[in-house]
RNA sequence: GGAGCCAUCGCCAAGUGGUAAGGCCGCAGCCUGCAAAGCUGCUAUCCCCGGUUCAAAUCCGGGUGGCUCCUCCA
């Protein structure tokens, strides 16, 4: 496995800590609204990652993070009358489910900030009996970056005092310097008893503390794999990075993985631009699996251009993989081709090469398709084919599904019935060669949305999107 | 103002020094009553200029264009 470090800005063989065994940390949402592509890309990214890595046969223990208490969610809150936890398990609870849709596998550990207090408020206190930290007369807790001489090696951002946008709090030593605990405001404030004030942990000590939590890690790291979108890198990473080295004395991760942005119309997607798009808003319109296979098909790192014309090319590869299923369904699949599965573990261990993979799967299915042409009855070989699938599956997590309702996706009952009597019809017209009734039929079906294909075994209709 | 990423066939997209994968579309053919599906064949010298090298899409320099980060953000 080779793993592209965007901090060292190269691709590394990967070493994990303990052999056989991956860590990976990703940040996850703040659950105060909806996922949005941007959520599911980041989400299937590292689902690729934790797959692959799974079939080389590591053992992977996967956490991602829910920020389930910060400023938009209080402000969600006050707006919206309902509590923080009604607020705040409602949307995990709607995340996880629109993750299940597109087949994110779930993490192993699902930590929760407003959880995970005790570890933040240790860390902090640590930090600042340490003097890494210090507390201002608020009660706002900060890091000091002057005292980490390591600052800036994760983003490799020189931040400069005079072009600096953020805004400088009067008692903070350093523009550069970040939150590490906010006391409260308000008397409306949600906030939490700690040594310093009461108040809420700042963004980034979360991921530092949970870390710390979860897992043992070795001398040098405590994980191997930290993971989240590009913007994250900076001031998110850089601040995490720092907290946990001044904390524990070992850097937080080994390797540092960064997706791409989903852009609508070429640019990124945000709510500030008013062009977000909601997962569960995308899942009403395609389905799931293919707004998987559509998402995963550009490689992580490079930005994603969301349109409608790319997903129907990605549908049409897809159905070509469940036209090859259907064609050695049903059958008991044995082990798939040892050539296609190296072929697809070398592609995916380089960095997860999608692209690559997903032309080793075509040529599989191109190869076994004239294999069949030929010799339709080809059992062993349909057995192999079937465990191929079911390796792509495990893999690339689509190619899941009974073949034949993939491709009678939201097609009612009733509707099927109607197109197996025109079938049925056609059928006997075309037994007395009566082919302007066939051919109407046929016509007929291809308006209500349905395209058919005549074998020797009969006719197969599917639904045309 | 500072930092970085990207630019490959009509479209999407691999390839990071050794002579351009794959998909979609298109064209031709096999198959078919005709189609569809499936299969076969055909289609690029890599934004521009200069440099390094026996050899560059791949490295270096300079342009041009697009995007991102420096502010909550996957």
């Amino acid at each position: 496995m080779h793993i592209y470090d965007s901090v060292k800005k190269e691709k590394l063989p990967f070493e994990p800590l303990i052999d056989d065994e991956v860590s990976i940390y990703v940040c996850g949402p703040t659950v105060y609204d909806d996922a949005h592509l941007g959520h599911a890309r980041s989400s299937l990214s590292f689902d690729l990652l934790a797959r692959t890595l799974k079939a080389l046969g590591y053992s992977v223990t996967m956490a991602k993070n829910f920020t389930d208490i910060d400023d938009k969610i209080i402000k969600k809150v006050r707006e919206s009358g309902r509590s923080i936890e009604e607020l705040t398990t409602y949307y995990i609870d709607r995340y996880l489910s629109d993750m299940d849709a597109i087949n994110v596998l779930r993490s192993d550990i699902e930590p929760k900030a407003t959880e995970s207090m005790d570890a933040i408020e240790s860390m902090i206190a640590r930090l600042i009996k340490l003097g890494f930290a210090y507390r201002i007369d608020s009660g706002d807790v900060y890091f000091d970056t002057s005292r980490d001489a390591k600052y800036g090696d994760i983003s490799h951002m020189v931040s400069d005092d005079t072009v600096s946008r953020i805004e400088h709090t009067s008692q903070k030593r350093s523009s550069k310097d970040f939150a590490l605990w906010k006391a409260c405001n308000d008397s409306d404030d949600i906030c939490f008893d700690a040594a310093f004030s009461s108040g809420r942990p700042g963004w980034h000590i979360e991921c530092s503390a949970m870390i710390e939590k979860h897992f043992e890690g070795n001398d040098e790291y405590s994980i191997d794999i930290h993971g989240g979108g590009a913007d994250l890198l900076f001031p998110h990473h850089e601040n995490e990075a720092a907290q946990s080295r001044c904390a524990t004395g070992r850097e937080v991760a080994k390797y540092w993985m960064h997706n791409g942005f989903v852009q609508i119309d070429g640019e990124k997607m945000s709510k500030s631009l008013g062009n977000s798009f909601f997962l569960k808003d995308a899942l009403e319109v395609y389905d799931g699996e293919i707004l998987r296979y559509y998402l995963n098909s550009i490689h992580y790192r490079n930005d994603f251009n969301f349109n409608e014309e790319d997903l129907l090319v990605s549908k049409r590869r897809l159905d070509k993989l469940y036209r090859l299923k259907k064609r050695v369904s049903p059958t008991k699949p044995t082990n798939p081709s040892s050539r296609f599965k190296s072929a697809l573990l070398s592609a995916m261990s380089d960095d997860l090469n999608i692209s690559v993979a997903l032309s080793v799967v075509d040529d599989m299915i191109m190869e076994t398709n004239e294999k069949l042409d030929n010799n339709p009855k080809d059992k062993v070989l349909k057995r192999e084919t079937l465990a191929n699938i079911e390796l792509v599956d495990q893999i690339l997590g689509v190619g899941y599904r009974d073949p034949f309702e993939y491709f009678q996706i939201g097609i009612e009952q009733e509707l099927k019935d109607e197109i197996e009597a025109l079938l049925l019809v056609r059928a006997e017209a075309k037994k007395v060669k009566d082919f302007a009734t066939s051919d109407r039929i046929r016509d007929q079906l291809t308006t209500m949305g349905i395209s058919i294909m005549d074998s020797p075994e009969g006719t197969q209709w599917e639904k045309l999107l």
